[in-house]
DNA sequence: CATGAATGAGATTTCATTCAT
DNA sequence: AATGAATGAAATCTCATTCAT
């Protein structure tokens, strides 16, 4: 093989780490605009500002450098989300920490959905390993709360996965759906609801 | 303009019908296991029985199929969960029924979820159309239940994201993921959660 | 042969003639606006109010409505220009006839050329028929001419190919090219110069 | 986007610059015989020795490859007589050598015919230009003779087309239609009646 | 006589990948 | 380390023709 296979573990100058990270930079923009089948290593080394062959010096094929994306993304999540709730005491402070910090990192990377929906196509094994990361780790964290007795004995897998998909569904309703005035509302409504649940005896309060 | 364009409401003998709804079913099955791009039109009409030109005559592309086909599939499950929850006369006896309708929507049609997630970059219309119309039917559903002062005064749309991406979410984990046995207990456990919140009183008094 | 071969000469009741002439002059539209390649059978039997299938009831193939519609349309030409020259006495008489004559026919028939040119690509034989007839019935008259002295002795036929040159040029000009009201003059000034030569004695004379 | 498009002035390295010019010789010869939609692009490669996809590296498509092809044509054509008449003195030395220059080239390039025709069908603009410029070059010239007195006053264009189609039915006669060895004859009869016309005196003197 | 659904061969076009420089 | 011309497999789409009704 005249090529030899280039994993990211590989030894490279400073010159060779940084045009590595154009064309990841540029991948996860090329990927998030047109999904990974009608991406072109073309367009990716295009946007790069590197030469088409330049590729394939760093990575195996198209189908590598989409599989370390996928990964990068999934692990710069988790530092982010495990940052903002230490320190938070109680659990609902430290729910809310975590849904904020999660809007702002999709928000920041507003292609992080696209590429994680893609991957499901892509690699199996990368799809299921960045949710499953993030699951185990909020369930981690979950399963702390109830020895503490501050929440009820829930299975943690299965809360971990109902939150995860509140905040996604409410990510992708109120930070990509483009009205982001509205998401600070929003967060203070599911912070209630996931405090007390629908019949939420704080509210209902309000009206006598 | 020589083999005109062929809507959906164009007059089709029963043969063709026929013909044409062996497209549609096999297009659930081929999109759903390699995703939009990596489909081809010819292993679609191998698995209709056609021939590959035979597709033209019914459907304008490729692209226009899977519009056609996400936007059923959302008519299908919209209808499967109205009938499900009429009926029930608690809010939280609509939940569950919901939520056990909506799982075993997603156990028999088992590529919707990859059919729905692909929609995105395919057909940005349809994939809104698809998750906007439901969520206006649930927020529809939520807000009757507040006026009856059911339950707590939130905001309709936020509760429906939320609780949409529970629904979501448990479904990729306990339907799609293969522990289908768990389903049940996940069911149960999310209900409490939904009813009471985090703090669940219910089974907080179970452990004295 | 399931379909037997249908040959112009084929008994037809009158409904069946009917419906074969709508093809005909269908495909004298079709063919003229798109070229022969590019013409569908579709779109020729949409035109002309049949059924795709109808098409081949009628005729061969695409191929045989092509060849005969050159074949009539040429034998139209050849007998309006004998038509127009017969009872002129003198040649230039006959000339200007012919000549006007055939930008008339030209007029009528706006496709005649586009489908002549295709001629060449589709059917040599028929192309080349349509030519030589043309010319031979030319150089007939060219030669009587020459043998009652009006004329001087050249080759028939390179004059007949020449004037055929001319007629066809200038009609392309004047009457394809949307400028009919130039087309008057463009006759006298070519008679003058069949009639005297680039030196043209007789205009000469205007300009002492 | 991805394969940016190649127009004829994108800068090339040396081996580009053959590969892309075997690719218009070779459509000369593959459009000249099966006309434009019946030449495929793979047999334009195979003959001009390069793989499939190389021709898209060149051309966006055959259409502008058959465009550049036939405005090079144009182009040449209008050099060969525009060097041929240069340095004769009368208008009818003028019109033999131009006569002789054009019968050569179609000889030369024997596909110039058949690849001007089709192009009618293909691209308008680039047919119209071919003959207006022809039309163009050719009337000044005689606009020229008339106003040195050596000609009679006629409106050149009327009198160049008329020429080019002298020119275009004897080169398809007897340069195409394989009987070169009448050519010299058909040329200097028709000067004879291109000087003189129909009634060509000189000739008439012949034969007291 | 007339119909139109069905066919499949063949064309254009894209693009991941290679490799000589 | 970087380049970009060249490749060819694979996909989409068209349409003349057939045939059962």
């Amino acid at each position: 093989m005249n090529q030899p296979s280039t994993s990211p573990t590989k030894q490279l100058t400073s010159r060779g780490r940084r045009t590595r990270q154009q064309l990841l930079d540029a991948a996860e923009l090329v990927f998030g605009e047109k999904g990974f089948e009608a991406s072109s290593i073309a367009e990716i080394t295009q946007r790069a500002n590197v030469a088409l062959g330049t590729f394939y010096v760093y990575f195996e094929n198209k189908h590598a450098l989409f599989v370390e994306l996928v990964a990068q993304l999934g692990e710069r999540l988790r530092k982010t989300l495990s940052t903002a709730v230490k320190g938070k005491t109680t659990r609902l402070e430290k729910e809310r920490a975590g849904f904020r910090a999660f809007f702002e990192f999709a928000g920041k990377h507003r292609n992080l959905y696209r590429i994680v929906r893609q991957a499901e196509f892509v690699d199996e094994a990368v799809y299921l390993d960045y949710y499953r990361k993030l699951a185990a780790a909020y369930a981690r964290g979950l399963k702390a709360s109830m020895e503490q007795g501050e929440l009820g004995r829930f299975d943690p897998e299965v809360i971990a996965y109902a939150l995860m998909g509140i905040a996604d569904f409410l990510g992708m309703r109120f930070v990509l759906w483009n009205e982001p005035e509205q998401l600070e509302r929003a967060v203070d409504e599911v912070v209630e609801f996931i405090a007390h649940g629908l019949r939420s005896p704080a509210r209902l309060k309000e009206r006598p």
